[in-house]
DNA sequence: CCATTAGGCTGTAACGATTTAGTTAGCAGC
DNA sequence: GCTGCTAACTAAATCGTTACAGCCTAATGG
């Protein structure tokens, strides 16, 4: 009894007699031995205790360690909490499941520093929303796959929607009321962090940097096109999707004078919908009477609920999927574009 | 040039002429060599465009991975999207990032199979929920930590709430109102599955094996303090905490006969609690008026909403973050109890 | 001035597997 | 009986690190 140490296959090959390439074969390669042999040693292993080969031993000699990487923008404890991303998330893991892979988690934001070390583990990594710092991106290993969620990099596949013509859409139809007083929420925009109103010291961030400046270009077809100039519609900026960032800002907007409180608030996310739908019942102020109002996504939580939410469904799950199958190599690594669809629910009928 | 192959500790090494071992401790141990040299090394690590040490490699020596496993009793897809989970999670993935750890998201229902694998790779795990089959928990090295969440393996630390008193106190607050027809709504309790009212035909999970069997007891107790014979209240199950699996359970509750209808529901999760609110709204019923209802968990959605939910909040990310301390050493590994805290909505004033 | 000590570095054996290139043994064919 | 072939197995190299034991030099202490 060698005792103590966890047994090798090394030590299970010195037990039977045979030779570790044997023991090896066993368990990744049936053919390669007699069926009666690969019996025994699995039985024999059963008995040991000896539970299959180390992974970290197998992935140093194969170079392949069935991990994928996701590295998602935000921090782990928003991307966990937010509908959206855990959708996305939930969609990655449904596929690398059936697959036999197992999903590590990173963040760019909070701790990059890990990032390059949990790098090299991994066989495959799916980049969720643009990073602070897209050095991050040069220290992954070039020869293994890559999928950008929601934004490209060059030279590597990705997913994301249509910004643009799908808030184009749900602006033309929300506008197909005549609208005294439009008003836009953003979500962080602005070049500065701001959370309120957007006058006219912030300058927005550039177009190839953020989907929201897609969204909002979106809006502002729509209202051109409707007669109305973009310049006069006032707007405000959140700075995070959670309801708490949230919440003062929406409350600045809803407590105007009633003169010049907006009578309809295209947002950029469901998360600002569902908030601004929450404060304005507490106000009293009927919906969509009084306040019509958009989001964006298509979460559950908008739709599972009276009044039901305007939106625009993006399917994040699937999003999640198709990343996660491309990363295995199940459907072409290319750049490629989702539907979005229009739900029209009970804020802006 | 070696080029190609991806460039290692030695090759760097030789090019410097020096050891691997000085090469390691540069990256290591500091203080094994003189601030100089080490100097030297990293700035032509970098310039070769050598990222440090391999993962793989390192934790193939070393035995540690800075790898923490979360092994989720339910399927990644449902614990993804559930709100409870996803902030058990969110507070494990706060700890985890800020030591310099990762998170392994491993499901112990779907593919099993790959937990003994990825089993050997993580530095120590914390397992949610019971598992379908402890045979599972078997295949994990036994000399790594352990931290068990919402149920208590032997020898091992956990966290978990007190559920009965929860529910005995939520019950107790809801039946100071005098009620004609009370009736509890239950998530996952009966042997075999059931989506429906239980009947005389069903058994209820045995006691140890869940703890919503230690919910109804809560409720039952305060059944019987207030004068109600607990045989006599109805109850239905629920077979997964979804918006979709509850409806139609829900529905049928809603639209028994008037004078068959509760007007008083105690429901196990907030999940079930929302599902009764929104399709009670839709049918006109006045809350609480006609129907009062409580939750269980106090989430976010059920929180920040009009009419605002009763429930028992539990700190989910909080109870996250101690298993996270407890599996890095940083608090002591040990069975832990946490307080809940009885929140008074709108829904069961 | 010699013995110690400490600092700074090297050589090399693991870590636990997989893989390549053999080496047998057995059997068929002529 | 010899050749050639296949099936079944083995020996040894390798994956990229880290850790341990040691070696050399310079400095310190008595």
């Amino acid at each position: 009894m060698p005792s103590s140490r966890r047994i090798t296959l090394k030590d299970l090959a010195r037990e039977l007699g045979v030779s570790t390439a044997t023991v090896s074969n066993a368990f990744n390669r049936p053919d390669q031995l007699s069926p009666k042999l690969r019996e025994h040693i699995l039985t024999e292993a059963q008995r040991l205790g000896y539970s299959g080969p180390d992974a970290q031993a197998r992935s140093l000699r194969t170079g392949r360690s069935r991990i994928i990487a996701v590295i998602l923008a935000e921090s782990l404890t928003y991307s966990l909490n937010d509908a959206v991303s855990s959708e996305l998330l939930s969609g990655i893991a449904e596929v690398l499941d059936t697959r036999g892979h197992t999903l590590l988690l990173l963040s760019g934001r909070q701790n990059a520093a890990s990032v390059p070390g949990a790098s090299s583990i991994a066989d495959g990594f799916i980049i969720y929303g643009l990073m602070p710092s897209l050095k991050l991106l040069s220290d992954l290993p070039a020869e293994r796959p890559l999928v950008a969620v929601d934004f490209s990099i060059e030279d590597h596949a990705n997913v994301h929607i249509d910004n643009e013509p799908a808030c184009y859409a749900i602006a033309r139809h929300a506008l197909k009321v005549p609208t005294r007083r439009p008003a836009v929420v953003n979500l962080r925009l602005t070049e500065q962090p701001c959370n309120g109103r957007i006058g006219d010291g912030q300058t927005l961030l550039p177009a190839e940097r953020t989907i929201t400046r897609a969204r909002l270009a979106g809006f502002q077809r729509a209202f051109v096109e409707a007669g109305i100039d973009p310049a006069e519609v006032p707007m405000w900026n959140i700075e995070e999707n959670t309801f708490d960032v949230c919440t003062p800002v929406i409350e600045e907007i809803l407590d105007l004078p009633d003169a010049e409180r907006p009578d309809l608030l295209l947002c950029m996310s469901d998360r600002i919908a569902l908030t601004v739908l929450t404060l304005a019942e507490q106000r009293g102020l009927r919906i969509p009477e009084d306040l019509r109002i958009t989001g964006f996504d298509g979460i559950a939580e908008g739709q599972y609920r009276a009044p039901q939410l305007t939106t625009v469904r993006q399917d994040s799950t699937e999003k999640g999927r198709i990343a996660a199958r491309m990363i295995l190599g199940m459907e072409p690594a290319e750049p490629r574009v989702m539907a979005t669809e229009l739900l029209i629910g009970d804020t802006c009928p």
